[in-house]
RNA sequence: GCGCCAGUAGCUCAGCUGGAUAGAGCAACGGACUUCUAAUCCGUAGGCCGGGGGUUCGAAUCCCUCCUGGCGCGCCA
């Protein structure tokens, strides 16, 4: 990459100094840092090397950067090299790197932007594992987007990544459900029955209820406990099957489906509480047993089975994510709704007790979405059953603009999604914006298509015909993509990726109305729809990481 | 009380490992369609980066403190 080029020309450079004796410290960066400059007066990428060496040198970050910038004016890399405000080391590259990227990506097309910083690394995104008590809200959807948007581009990366959605069905909430469904049963058959505050109230329980009657009948001959068993296995089932349908609709797919009874089933959680036991973290004290978190950073200490024998939600937990690192991943990241945050002392403490690394487990903790319709919150809560489910809204205001809308802000501040709004200025929507883009190069291609013209091979292409300013910011908007990419990836930030396409986007725009591309010179014409056409393809991969269609025409 | 997240233009938000004159969209105002799709573009205006201290060549970014908003602090899941 272009910038590993810059940096070794950097650190020869430094070298080359300390043996003529120009600069005498001796001293080297751990890294050396390069930026790229808000202002594009200032360059492609500006390093800091001379004010980082002052203190070293003693000498004015100025006359380092002057000494340093002799010794690398010579190398072909850079059209220019300058020093700027207090010691900056401005580069400009020369036009040869700019035709080589449009080469790559026509060489590479879809596969532009992968990189292989991840190789070798196998890790697991687990996300949404909303409990099968209900459908989906738009709270999950949320978290369903930037799970699904992360991995992909975790995969582009080169890691080698899991899609995981972990079943809550085991525990009280499913039991809670089941005993909604078989009163709604009940009262289906005529029953007054007295239905708790506890209980969920949702129309669809009694959907789910009126459904099982359909086809199991009513329950009649079974014991109080089996009936419910009964309506809990029903139910659960169901629900899954909504979930799942509801996340294709919204273009997601998991790998695995992971059911938390099936760790007691398997006796997993026994187990791993027995490894825990046997390391020493553990002790009794009032007839439960605890787990020491506090000796890892966690601010008490946590029960795994309670003084009437049965496990703690946080025992299986605890087995959930011990079994993640059996099954051979070297780093597990869960994305969680940002009302869980403080699980996560417990959680890390746990795995730092196991002696796992600390980076081992990431939590994504996803802010709250507050739904408004025409400025007024909505009130969401499922037993009230007072909610807006995820598929309205992505029926309502389309899958493209709605994932686009989760993933325009940083997962860590909230966001206000209003429903009026996000149909009512469709055509404000910046994911129009994008995808426009998109179709108005195909738009091109067509008109030229009709005129015998298509895009010219990479032989073809002549770069000394792209002569404006605005075509090298372009391309050198391009060049940064897969830096983005690898960014995203490391920083775990999907909306980096959504700035950089509207960055893009605008330039394409800007340049459209500017120039045209099909020009009345047929030279310049074939070396513009080369350089519209990368710019199609790179637009068309970001968006894929996204999610997000890309299409032809709009 | 303790902890986590946030506080940047009128509104919604970017700002990557500390860097040069703090950016974008919407809203406002003024312009551009006989020209590849005006779902677009060009321009103007808009700021004590919540307040106050500190760290250094340099702070929206790091540390301390205070203020405001949200969310957590179970032998619930």
């Amino acid at each position: 990459m272009i910038k590993n080029d810059i940096r070794s020309a950097l650190k020869q450079a430094l070298e080359n100094c300390y043996q003529q004796g120009t600069l005498s410290s001796g001293e080297y960066p751990a890294e050396i840092q390069l930026e790229v400059p808000k202002n594009p007066e200032h360059g492609d990428y500006a390093s800091n090397l001379a004010l980082m060496l002052a203190r070293h040198e003693g000498t004015p970050p100025r006359q380092i950067a002057e000494v340093l910038v002799a010794a690398l004016r010579a190398n072909a890399l850079f059209d220019t090299v300058d020093i700027a405000g207090p010691g900056f080391i401005n580069f400009r590259l020369a036009a040869a790197y700019w035709s080589t990227v449009l080469h790559r990506i026509d060489a590479e097309q879809g596969a532009f932007g992968r990189s292989q910083v991840g190789s070798g690394i196998k890790v697991q995104v687990e996300f949404v594992s909303a409990n099968p008590t209900g459908p989906l809200h738009i709270g999950h959807g949320r978290g369903a987007v930037v799970g699904d948007a992360l991995a992909s581009i975790l995969a582009a990366a080169g890691f080698e990544v899991q899609r995981e959605y972990y079943i809550n069905d085991a525990g009280n909430q499913v039991q809670t459900l089941g005993r909604s469904i078989l009163l709604r049963l009940r009262e289906l058959q005529g029953e007054v029955v007295d239905f708790p505050e506890d209980g969920y109230q949702a129309a669809y329980i009694t959907e789910l209820a009126a459904r099982l009657r359909q086809e199991q009948g009513e329950l009649a001959d079974l014991s109080e406990e089996e009936a419910i068993s009964c309506c809990t296995r029903f139910g659960v089932e169901q629900i899954l099957a909504w979930i799942d349908s509801d996340l294709r609709a919204f273009g997601i797919e998991f790998d695995n489906w992971y059911s938390e009874q099936s760790l007691y089933d398997r006796n997993m959680v026994e187990q791993e509480l027995g490894r825990l036991k046997q390391k020493g973290l553990t002790y009794e004290e009032d007839q439960a047993l605890w787990l020491r978190t506090t000796d890892f950073g966690d601010d008490k200490n946590r029960v795994l089975i309670k003084s009437d024998g049965s496990y703690t939600y946080f025992a299986s937990d605890v087995a959930y994510h011990l079994e993640k690192f059996d099954r051979g991943f070297d780093r597990v990241i869960d994305v969680w709704g940002a009302d869980h945050h403080g699980y996560i002392p417990r959680m890390k403490a746990m795995l730092k007790g196991f002696g796992l690394p600390a980076e081992a487990l990431e939590v994504l903790l996803i802010q709250m979405v507050n739904l408004l319709r025409d400025g007024q919150p909505f009130v969401m809560g499922k037993r009230s059953g007072n909610f807006v489910t995820l598929r309205e809204v992505i029926d309502e205001v389309g899958r493209d603009a709605c994932r686009f809308f989760f993933l325009m802000r940083r997962c860590d501040s909230q966001l206000d999604f209003d429903l009026e709004l996000a149909k009512q200025n469709s055509s404000d929507n910046p994911v129009y914006y994008v995808q426009y883009a998109h179709a108005r190069i195909c738009s091109i291609n067509r008109n030229a298509a009709e005129v015998g013209m298509a895009p010219p091979s990479r032989e073809e292409f002549d770069f000394s015909r792209l002569t404006l300013d605005d075509e090298i910011a372009l391309i050198r908007q391009l060049s940064r993509f897969p830096e983005a990419v690898e960014g995203a990836a490391l920083h775990y930030e999907p909306h980096r990726l959504v700035f950089y396409l509207q960055d893009l986007a605008a330039l394409l725009h800007s340049y459209y109305n500017r120039h045209r591309v099909l020009d009345e010179d047929v030279r310049v014409t074939s070396a513009r729809m080369y350089l519209v056409n990368a710019v199609r393809i790179v637009l068309a991969n970001a968006l894929s990481l996204l999610g997000v269609s890309a299409p032809e025409k709009m």
